[in-house]
DNA sequence: TGCCGTCAGTGCGCCAGCGTACAGCCGAAC
DNA sequence: GTTCGGCTGTACGCTGGCGCACTGACGGCA
């Protein structure tokens, strides 16, 4: 919308090309290419192999965990902090999760090769790359004990968080069903949280529509997940000169 | 008990130490030191810095992420199949999460300085280690998935099967607290499952003791998470010459 | 042989979240 | 402006798992 009209966002958006020296910026960047993603997209199923990872700078990737009778998961959030297609780097190639655009936007693909160059280099794309990944593990564990032992509501407001970060807005374009679907849970469990945090003059929604009134109250609202996976993200990747 | 009387176990019985070349083999095996790991052992704490990576061979460690409330869950197990402390060569250092030795054994250590070395290299260890960190990846987004979607019979037969695989015979010694508290559920569930399993005639357990009877029964009460995440262990290391 | 600590079994009330079904309503598109 | 499809609100019964409390019993140790 917005965001992605005016032709081409700064790839340094993304926290992790932005967070690279100035001579290994130079030597990737020809190799960057923009793409487009738009809502519902899938960059890849599960067990396919990615042909690229892709970096987002307004787009925001949600990786999810499909069981076999269909009900899925999510397990992490990657937006303009991150990278998607892990598994070209690490060596494995495919991995049995699915990665689905949750918000429209841009972000710069580097091909199969090009990352398979950087790794065999072993540079600091490469080690920057690694300490996101530890990052994504650090996401995905505390997924697991939140999925284990926080109520509907906290989940529900640990989510619009992440994805308020990721959009770097105020508002956000998902509708409780949605919402329902990445959590594993029931949409009649999403309106109700949605309900008592509206009422709370926390949020106000209309429609796949989300506006946060309040961030601070959100995140009382939340588990500790949230704060604890921002945390360790800025412990891991300080930010050396992001936009 | 049996396995660690007998002086040292082969550290090639770590299928990742295994796994390496024969000329690689030979450049880290002076630098690997045989530790005794026992029950209930933190290997590392919540934050802090692991001073080596551990490669068991008959111990068994799990990973487990606590809540502020001080309730647990595991998110992984790592055993003879893998290595603890993969923050040292992600780059990150320390992970907020717990390393506790749920079934005493030995492991060989590779000091950090070393693993250092290692990252820097960027050999075949290197490889390995990272294809092993997407493993562990995987089976952590499954337990995220797990936790949310299936029951807890359906999730102690996954993890009696997990530490079966791990402790390479056909019993536990793991009490049903001990179970519960790493599924992070009620005892009295786990109670409850294990009698289910009990009178099927799939296991015996007598206080602490968990003897699986009957293996292939008790992957049908597991939930597919098992399988899979063997399944793409597997796929992601293919044992070239383990013992 | 007997003691005692630890582990396992059981019961009860409670509630969060599920499945299902249906009603209402917004808002984009025609 | 009207229509229609998709989003949201509500209700009801059910059940899996929780918290708590207490009993029973195995088995290591003296």
């Amino acid at each position: 919308m917005k965001t992605s009209l005016p032709y081409r966002v700064d790839p340094r958006r993304n926290q992790l090309l932005g967070a690279l020296p100035e001579a290994e910026w130079a030597r990737w960047l020809p190799e960057l290419e923009l793409v487009e993603l738009a809502y519902g997209q899938v960059l890849f199923e599960s067990g396919s192999r990615p042909a690229a990872v892709v970096f987002p700078t307004t787009a925001v990737v949600s990786l999810t965990y499909i069981t076999r009778e269909g009900a899925s998961a999510e397990f992490a959030v990657v937006g303009n902090d991150g990278v998607v297609g892990i598994s070209l780097f690490m060596g494995g190639d495919a991995m049995p999760c699915r990665a689905l655009v949750q918000s429209a936007g841009q972000a710069w693909r580097l091909g199969a090769q090009v990352v398979r160059a950087a790794v065999e280099r072993g540079g600091p794309l490469l080690k920057l790359l690694l300490r996101y990944t530890q990052s994504l593990i650090v996401q995905t564990a505390q997924t697991a004990a939140c999925n284990r032992h926080h109520s509907i509501a906290q989940q529900v407001s640990r989510r619009l968080l992440m994805g308020l970060d990721r959009s770097q807005s105020d508002e956000l374009s998902m509708t409780q069903e949605a919402v329902a679907n990445l959590l594993g849970v029931r949409r009649e469990g999403v309106t109700a949280a949605a309900q008592k945090l509206q009422q709370a003059g926390v949020i106000r929604y209309r429609r796949g529509h989300i506006a946060v009134l309040d961030r601070e109250q959100l995140e009382q609202h939340s588990c500790e997940c949230y704060a604890v996976a921002k945390k360790e993200y800025a412990r891991l990747l300080p930010m050396p000169l992001a936009a």
